[in-house]
RNA sequence: GGACAGGUGGCCGAGUGGUUAAAGGCAGCAGACUGUAAAUCUGCCCGUGAAAGCGUACGCUGGUUCGAAUCCAGCCCUGUCCA
């Protein structure tokens, strides 16, 4: 891969970041002699970002390794619009006091895989709250409205979708798009950005911006997204068992972090070992390499840097130990998570649905009727067996607690 | 404001008075097979209860009926067209 001169650009390109480039060889030679501020934006709809987001986390990292400065642009007047892209339906609205406590909540993760600080390429945190809350709307409308055409509104996936499905899109939706190519200028003004990146989704909002930006300041921007990152066999990636594999540490213990990357397909080995982790490219080739049962060699190794990146280097070592032991000798491993006992005559079914393994007591007896259950590695079909503290009891081949 | 069409389980989508906890699909979980993979086949998939049972559920509120997701009335919401 020679076709970049920067070595910003000759990472994205071979650790796989890069799906669409505004401008190719223009950002190429800005980033051979300045440093560039790039940002990306996250919703603030929940207290943490989860495995979806890790790409644009990782890129900003990539930004900051390359010599260049990140800007973590939080949307916390944006996500009182909600973005209606990839959504059949309007989301509910979040009251202001539930959008910063998401922030500051969100913010841990980001200080993992960024340097904040006042330096040159240190990354730094804003909140678009701070600008759009305060707008006017008739000095807003008037400048920055005559910019956009609804004809060309209209032909965005997002608008197009909903409209096609005969479905809801309200004014207030209509106007993300805008209130984000508007961000574009305002951190072009505030922090000199000039690069800003997304997932694939986010083409047309980005182009928007530099557009915008070109119109009302003359200023050169540049975009970039990163393919939308699926499984091999074409499911969006994050979802798990549990359900959404959280990035915060309170929303997702470590174990279930390493064990959802443990759990890669071998198809996907390569691939997030290059997008997830900092190994070098050509340890990652040899990994990826590795055929058969060898390939989890590769799963480890890329759970073990994930966490480590994630969380931090002991979390990444106690999973790893818990799973060899749970799983490589039959045993139960220390990071295992854990059912009080609370009440003597507690039972097995008691323990699988107080672990989380199973939504309802109901749903639990069925998973017991197929042997789906094993008490200290014996499989029992009574959910009334009476546990008893030190007991590890399993749900299918990958749920393991102990009773404590 | 008017006319018409709609609002069903996580999603999509059948069902137009009883045997309907509601077809089918997707997603999900489990079993078999494996390598804590994929693919495939099989089972499960509202809750509570040891069970019989009971409780909830088809936008909301009432009504008709022995019996309603299904019929009637009012209301709320959405779409299309008209003003």
């Amino acid at each position: 891969m020679t076709k970049y001169s920067s070595i910003l650009l000759r990472t994205l390109d071979a650790r796989g970041y890069i799906h669409q480039l505004t401008d190719a060889s223009g950002l190429d030679a800005l980033a051979s002699k300045a440093i560039i501020p790039g940002y990306i934006g996250f919703d603030a709809t929940a207290p943490s970002l989860h495995v979806g987001s890790m790409v644009q986390i990782m890129m900003l990292r990539r930004l900051q390794q390359a010599g260049h400065k990140p800007i973590v642009l939080m949307g916390g007047g944006t996500t009182k619009v909600g973005d209606p892209s990839g959504k059949d339906e309007s989301r509910k609205l979040l009251t202001d006091a539930d959008i910063n406590a998401n922030i500051a909540s969100i913010r841990g993760v980001f200080e993992r895989f960024l340097t904040f600080g006042d330096g040159p390429t240190d990354a730094v945190m804003v909140n678009n709250a701070d600008w759009l809350d305060a707008l006017d709307y008739v000095p807003f409308l008037r400048d920055i409205g005559p910019h956009f055409t609804i004809n060309r509104m209209l032909t965005f996936d997002s608008v197009k979708l909903r409209l096609e499905r005969e479905q809801p899109l309200t004014f207030l939706e209509f106007n993300y798009m805008i209130l984000q190519a508007y961000d574009f200028l305002e951190l072009s003004r505030r922090a000199g950005c000039q690069l800003q990146m997304g997932g694939s989704d986010q083409w047309g909002n980005i182009i928007n911006g530099i557009e915008l930006t070109r119109r009302i300041d003359s200023k050169q921007m540049f975009g970039l997204t990163t393919p939308l990152i699926t499984t091999a066999d074409g499911a969006k990636m994050g979802k798990t068992a549990a359900g959404a594999v959280w990035l915060n540490d309170d929303a997702l213990p470590a174990y279930d972090y390493w064990q959802f990357w443990r759990n890669t397909q071998d198809a996907d080995v390569g691939k997030f070992l290059r997008l997830f982790t900092d190994l070098p490219l050509d340890e990652i080739a040899r990994l990826e390499a590795l055929e058969g049962a060898e390939i989890n060699a590769a799963k480890i190794a890329l759970a073990n840097a994930a966490t480590t990146l994630c969380r931090d280097e002991a979390a990444a070592r106690d999973a790893e130990a818990t799973a060899h032991a749970t799983f490589a000798q039959g045993g139960a491993g220390a990071d295992l998570p854990q059912f009080a006992l609370s009440d003597e005559n507690a039972t097995a079914n008691n323990a699988i649905v107080g672990l989380g393994f199973v939504s309802s007591a109901k749903e639990g007896k069925r998973k017991f009727a197929e042997g789906a259950v094993r008490l200290n590695d014996v499989v029992i079909n009574d959910p009334f067996v009476i546990i008893k503290s030190g007991d590890k009891i399993s749900l299918g081949n990958k749920k393991h607690g102990i009773v404590a």
